[in-house]
DNA sequence: CCGAATCCGGCATGATACTG
DNA sequence: CAGTATCATGCCGGATTCGG
């Protein structure tokens, strides 16, 4: 609905914008990459194209996102977020995070898409890691992302990194529990939970740079 | 809608909860101070009763707030929020920080009210101010709060401050220029949209320890 | 007074089909 | 590829009523 609050409010004018149902989802792709519409629809399962149209105008008109020809060898049309919806990053990230700690396994018919995983990559890095930098390819399900480390900063991106990975790690449900730390990389591999090619002090690494920490069971 | 995201995405658990109509400013209330039912239906005009009673019941099982019995002089039951719930706020602080830089002036019919004048103050406070303990009481509209900084820390709450204000301001909605740092205080008090009871050396307090930039002007 | 439950009109959402 | 068209469902907004 594109009804306000009646309150002169900051929170109030937010959620007017990314409270509408999928709003929050739409913006996080964008976080991770510039997107077609097609490519919003496919990673955004259930989402009606009505609702898709509707909420990428009403993002527009509040300036979170803009629209732009696709560049050269693609045509279409490219949404990317503006300045201000970059400012967005940070603060998704950390309701992200707040979401994820009561979040230990996924319900039935849950699925992870290569952009949440991309994100809960981004939200969950933490500096102090090793300089790098380090590309780690992350498979779970049929998502896919990739995290490049380097100093205190972290990049993301879904699908397949343009480079060839240090690490790539294929894990099922089980990397929640890695994340949290609930899991050691010794337990994730004997259990089979979690496979890796490439270095293995590589993924003790990659425990130390991407953490959530988990509080309740899974609801 | 109870509805989910159908992802195994910490953001998507956030969304499922707080994205729904109302449930951010029912926990924007909650965070000021705890409320009875009757308390935050005064305090969000416009919600339907049906639709409070739903929310508080999602927020209460999604842990976020619980209900116990009010207190001995009154009757009724008193919603506050859980630990998991009081995480919360310095997400919503900085959501309402991101709303409010694109909101110079109230709309037609946006009013102010205790609960979000308290919150902005809030979301509105830096470090770095005297040592204080230094109170504010801030009208606004129809609107009141107060504000007390003590160190880099601020506690605020809704109506009249418990004890005698340090200083007490009169606003119109000047208030958010004033905050941007777009009116000064003296341009503020001179054109008789901020009047001020007590010492005026504290106005120009108030301005260093409550400031949120203004980028964009009213949409 | 407090904390809702009930009834009802309208509109957003979700699902499916279809088009430039 | 990027949406529009159509329709059933059910939530939301507004008013009223009700038990404690």
């Amino acid at each position: 609905m594109s009804k306000d609050y009646g309150q002169f409010c900051g929170l109030a004018r937010a959620a007017q914008v990314l409270g509408e149902r999928w709003a929050l989802m739409i913006v996080r792709d964008l976080t991770v990459s510039a997107r077609r519409f097609t490519d919003l629809h496919e990673g955004l399962p259930g989402i009606p194209t009505t609702v898709l149209t509707t909420r990428l105008r009403e993002l527009e008109e509040s300036a979170v996102i803009t629209r732009r020809a696709a560049p050269s060898p693609a045509r279409g049309v490219l949404y990317e977020l503006t300045p201000r919806g970059r400012d967005l990053q940070p603060i998704l990230d950390a309701l992200g995070r707040w979401g994820a700690e009561a979040m230990a396994s996924p319900r039935e018919s849950e699925v992870v898409t290569d952009s949440s995983l991309a994100s809960a990559l981004r939200s969950a890095h933490r500096p102090g890691g090793l300089a790098g930098p380090l590309t780690y390819h992350v498979r779970s399900g049929a998502a896919s992302a990739w995290a490049t480390t380097r100093g205190d900063e972290v990049t993301v991106g879904p699908g397949e990194p343009s480079s060839d990975p240090d690490l790539t790690i294929d894990a099922g449900p089980e990397l929640r529990l890695l994340l949290a730390g609930t899991l050691t990389p010794e337990e994730a591999l004997a259990s089979g939970g979690i496979a890796i090619a490439g270095a293995r002090r590589l993924l003790e690494e990659f425990t130390r740079s991407f953490r959530v920490p988990l509080s309740a069971p899974a609801p």
